[in-house]
RNA sequence: GCGCCCGUAGCUCAGUUGGAUAGAGCGGCGGCCUUCUAAGCCGCGGGUCAGGGGUUCGAAUCCCUUCGGGCGUGCCA
């Protein structure tokens, strides 16, 4: 060990004084990544002091006072005053205050250590206070209702939280890349016998944002769809185009609307030899293909390009039918008959018999002979468990919850790890338009398209991408499990009342401020200093850098909990605070970089080009924080926001000059 | 019938591993553009956290129960 350890005082609160030159932190840091957020056990505090190296490399204002509090907490046991096992057995928090609360950050720590004690929590949130109070980076602490200790924090450790996100730049929060587990990610996994609808856009973008956080906290991902390409469905499909290219109706139960008919005129003018009947397996292929990388020049955009258009890509697909020709489903089906876990009914049906986490067995093999898709399921997750994934994360439709526990059942039963099947549910999405749900049905023929959405958002907007990012912000604003309603005609035009704009509205301001700064007054954001870094005083200046300091939590707590919600309420809220910044300093004639008016009159000689560059190095973590989270969502982060003009609505402004 | 999810402001939703006066957006009302972008900011109004009971210093959060909504309970996928 380098520098020499913080020992850990006896009897007395620490001695130190007076403001620390040198990061002081004992290393015994609070809620490591795999267990984020919530409260932190004793052993944590307990441990070996380690050099000031070896800290966590982003630190927030909540481990800084974590680090802290832990050797109040030891000295307090030193004396007495609490015990080993206590704080042992006990989870506290460290977070902001709630409103009313004074100070940067609160604790409950006296609250829960004096339960398991059975001391007063005010007594002991009196003496954790007193103590803290002693502590160079602790600037205040006081006690607040039943024995909360409010804490404001010394300037310096705001500095040195500001100094370790521009240190990290464009890594800042997230942890080094493939350290943690192998993950697979099935999502979408729609069938490919008709385009995605928009409902398929909640599962598709929340998979896609769940793998980027699990990516960006470290795990190794792989993005799979699986193809249902095995079955009736399929058949279905082709025999109806093989109907209406011969200006048939299609079969009954079979498919109808504009794809069908495209893809018979795709077989009619390029291979009419499939449209012959013996060639149904190749014309089934050849269906599938087609609906899932679409006909150029047609309206059949494709599953893939779909996707593409909406910033997600796959980096394996899944083909069932290759499941069943390679024997896998027939190899599974050995593997649990000599386990014991089928039986075959009078009729042949073949059953596989549960264990206790289904309440009964399920069909795997039909009387006529045919697999079931959970056949084929079982199969497709011992393939997915023997490519040597640690986890299997599944993103279901709610309508298959009812899978959840018969496929854990299976896999448990050829010998494979239950712990690695997780299934993320997510509510379906209810369609409103005229103010009326609209029920779907692809008999009905109002299928509703995703792409037919994303394309009249992309269109009112008059930008490529605002189709995309509107509908990425309106599913990831909900949790998963709750169900929500789509208003078709809303979501068409919702130009100003989009939510996206707001978070991207703020982006663009940063990257005003520092366009601005570059090309009228020729500054570049500086390297950062103690020096610069002192000029950022604003109380508004800090209380966002405790917020940026909190954005490695909210990544690992919205990875951990498959919670895309989260980061976007965490970036909507540093918009929000940001933008009452600009608009306070604004008003206040405290700008960071003179307006137009300053630059008159003499004025210019007196500004503080310092407390600007400070400032700068203050926006460019803001722009860090924020354009990190826009990327995780999936979003754009623009350089500059087209404001749309009065004249711009109704009329086609340009048409007429 | 049984199982899972949900019920929080007029609307759409956060908050649910127990903590301070339950929050945001939209909508409503009232202010703010000669200054780094007003797609913005500030303020006001708005609640039996579906109802009832329990657990304890403390419950929107945990337990029981009732009601309401969604989904599942297929030899469909």
């Amino acid at each position: 060990m380098g520098s020499s350890p913080t020992a850990i005082p006896s009897g007395k609160c620490s001695r130190r004084r007076g403001r620390p030159d040198s990061w002081p932190l004992s290393g015994k840091t609070a809620a490591r990544a795999g267990s984020p957020a919530q409260g932190t056990t004793a052993e944590n505090w307990s441990g070996f002091c380690r050099s000031a190296s070896e800290r966590k490399p982003s630190m927030g204002l909540e481990e800084i006072l974590r680090d802290r509090l832990g050797n109040v907490l030891d000295a307090l046991t030193a004396e007495g005053r609490l015990t080993a096992d206590a704080l042992r057995s006990s989870r506290f928090s460290v977070e902001p205050p709630r409103r009313g609360g004074t100070g940067d950050l609160a604790t409950n720590a006296a609250l829960v250590l004096a339960r398991a004690t059975g001391q007063s929590p005010r007594e002991l949130a009196t003496s954790i206070a007193r103590c803290l109070a002693e502590d160079p980076w602790v600037q205040s602490a006081e006690v607040a209702g039943p024995g909360f200790v409010n804490v404001a924090l010394d300037r310096a450790a705001f500095f040195h939280v500001l100094s370790e996100i521009l240190a990290a730049g464009r890594g800042y929060g997230r942890a080094p890349a493939a350290t943690k587990s192998r993950i697979n990610v099935e999502f979408v996994s729609a069938n490919p016998t008709g385009p995605l609808l928009v409902s398929h856009g909640r599962g598709a973008i929340l998979g896609d944002v769940v793998a980027r956080l699990l990516e960006a906290t470290g795990h190794r991902v792989t993005r799979e769809y699986y193809i249902n390409d095995f079955g009736n469905q399929v058949r279905l499909l082709a025999d109806s185009v093989l109907a209406i290219a011969a200006g048939r109706e299609p079969p009954e139960g079979g498919y109808g609307g504009g794809y069908v008919e495209e893809l018979g005129a795709w077989f009619r003018a390029h291979r009419p030899d499939l449209l012959e009947p013996n060639r149904d397996e190749e014309r089934r292929r050849q269906c599938v293909l087609l609906m899932l990388e679409g006909i150029d020049g047609s309206d059949l955009l494709g599953i893939r390009p779909m996707l593409r258009a909406v910033g997600i890509e796959f980096d394996v697909w899944s083909s069932e039918e290759a499941l069943h020709r390679w024997g896998r489903v027939d190899r599974a089906l050995r593997d649990l008959a000599a386990r014991d876990r089928l039986r075959t009914a009078e009729d042949g049906a073949v059953y596989f018999v549960t264990g206790d986490e289904d309440d009964k067995d399920r069909v795997v093999k039909k009387s006529n002979g045919d697999y079931t898709y959970f056949a084929s399921d079982i199969a497709y997750h011992e393939d997915k468990l023997g490519r040597g994934f640690e986890r299997l994360l599944n993103l279901w439709g709610a309508d298959h919850h009812g899978y959840v526990a018969r496929l854990r059942s299976a896999i448990e039963s050829f010998g494979g790890d239950a712990n690695a099947f997780e299934v993320v549910l997510f509510q379906l999405v209810k369609l409103v338009r005229d103010g009326r749900e609209v029920r779907m049905g692809k008999r009905l023929g109002n299928l509703i398209t995703l792409q037919e959405v994303v394309e009249e958002i992309d269109e009112a907007v008059g930008n490529p991408h605002a189709g995309r990012d509107a509908l990425r912000v309106f599913y990831l604003s909900r949790r998963a499990d709750t169900s929500i309603v789509l208003d078709l005609d809303l979501a068409k035009r919702q130009e100003a009342e989009n939510p996206v704009f707001y978070i991207q509205y703020g982006h663009a301001r940063l990257a005003s401020i520092q366009r601005r700064a570059a090309e009228r007054f020729g500054i570049q954001t500086p390297r950062y200093t103690d020096a610069l870094a002192r000029y950022v005083t604003h109380p508004l200046e800090l209380s966002i850098i405790a917020d940026l300091g909190r954005y490695p939590a909210v990544l690992e707590d919205a990875a951990v909990g498959r919670d895309p919600h989260k980061l976007v309420f965490y970036l909507n809220g540093l918009a929000q605070s940001f933008q009452s910044y600009y608009s306070q300093t604004k008003k206040d004639r405290d700008t960071i970089l003179p307006g137009d008016s300053d630059l008159v009159a003499g004025k210019a000689e007196q500004w503080n080009w310092d407390r600007t560059r400070g400032r700068l190095l203050w926006v460019d973590a803001i722009r860090t924080v924020y354009s990190s989270g826009l990327a995780i969502l999936g979003l754009d982060a623009p350089e500059r926001m087209v404001r749309p003009t009065a004249e711009d609505d109704g009329e086609l402004g340009d048409a007429d000059g």
